[in-house]
DNA sequence: ACCTATTCATAAAA
DNA sequence: TTTTTATGAATAGGT
């Protein structure tokens, strides 16, 4: 209809498009009202045209929500209603998965050890020494590392000074030379610094201090207060 | 257009509104493919006749969900797009939240501690060593109790058989009588009737059994395989 | 479902 | 955009 045929594919031009689009979308809505009126029919369009231009038609009487109902309805399938359902069940999945996990963390800090059963405790014993042998063998690591470097740090700096002294003919006085405390020359490390010379018979000296650090935004000892929103 | 013009009003003729609904349905759909290809647009009819049946159009690379969700976007109308994106967020923070805790628990058994620092190394020690002595004390209390229960029950049948014993006169053969071995009676509490008479310095022989039972369904020692669906 | 006279929709141009 | 108008398409009523 129209000066000549035209073929059914895209129309490259994008006013021409923009054009016709505008025309038969004015035509499919005229259908749209006419079948409803007609054949007592309820139709529902939403259309959006190449550039993202939004209409619709929608049979009076109805909203689109009601159209959109009944469609599920009519199909069995409830959309979006499944998907809900499914992020529901692991929504529950995932916060009985935290609860075990929480449960955990407190038996492995020696907390409502009262459900377990023998076996399970004896299980949890032997998991958590193996665990305390495993943290106190990193910390040891630690600290020889720091302390290797520390000292490292200090024969050098004590080499650079005595260069320096040398170059100067030692005109300073000797109260500014190098000093015995290495504490207070503003050296990093201070684990390494608190340890240097320690033995690694002295090394769980530190279980006395009482400070409980942060690790990782969670507190070794306090309970965990992550809920859901 | 057709044998003579026709008036815009419902059709009483029931054969006749459901042909005329029937040839204008096709109509419609076939317009709507059209504006689909030769605009490149998105097209979505829902048709219910009066007689309740079912008729729809998508374009092709869409489907309802689809365009009703763009639908919701283009009037603003989220309906259930907000609580969707509530749970959304739920979700991904109960994500967080269970990742903090499996590497918690991790380091708990003395997993990935070279991301600590050495303070955290510090409080994760005292921390695994007091939940130690918890756990052992704990153990200890159960092998405690199970261990006066099970005297209790031997003492009680002792008696009883001896009871027995004098009220039959002493008629049955002598090798039917009261075991020493109380294990070879069925008797429950196996691990009470393991640790029967074993010393507090005896308690900790367990460690060298390698068992690691299951406790709630998590395995201490394991690594934990609740991924997300 | 098919036919076809007739009305309607619309492509191209203004 | 809207109007014009020549032309192809859709369809009402009949079979």
């Amino acid at each position: 209809m129209g000066r000549g045929k035209i073929e059914i594919k895209r129309i490259e031009n994008a006013t021409n498009r923009q054009v016709t689009y505008s025309k038969r979308r004015s035509g499919i809505m005229k259908k749209a009202k006419e079948i409803t009126v007609l054949c007592d029919a309820q139709v529902a369009i939403i259309m959006f045209s190449s550039t993202g231009k939004y209409h619709e038609f929608i049979s009076p009487g109805y909203d689109v929500k009601g159209i959109f109902d009944r469609y599920q309805q009519a199909q069995g399938t409830s959309l979006w209603t499944e998907q809900y359902e499914n992020m529901q069940r692991t929504l529950s999945h995932l916060k009985d998965i935290n609860r075990s996990l929480r449960t955990e963390i407190r038996q492995r800090m020696g907390e409502d050890l009262d459900v377990l059963e023998f076996d399970e405790l004896r299980g949890l014993e032997q998991n958590v020494d193996a665990a305390l042998k495993e943290v106190r063998q990193r910390k040891y690591h630690v600290i020889t590392t720091q302390t290797e470097t520390y000292k490292k740090k200090v024969k050098h700096s004590q080499e650079a000074y005595k260069n320096l002294q040398q170059e100067l003919g030692m005109r300073e006085d000797p109260a500014y030379g190098f000093v015995d405390n290495p504490a207070a020359s503003g050296w990093d490390g201070v684990a390494a610094v608190a340890m240097s010379g320690a033995s690694a018979a002295d090394m769980y000296a530190f279980r006395v201090v009482p400070s409980q650090p942060n690790l990782h935004g969670m507190a070794y000892g306090g309970s965990h207060d992550l809920r859901l929103g």
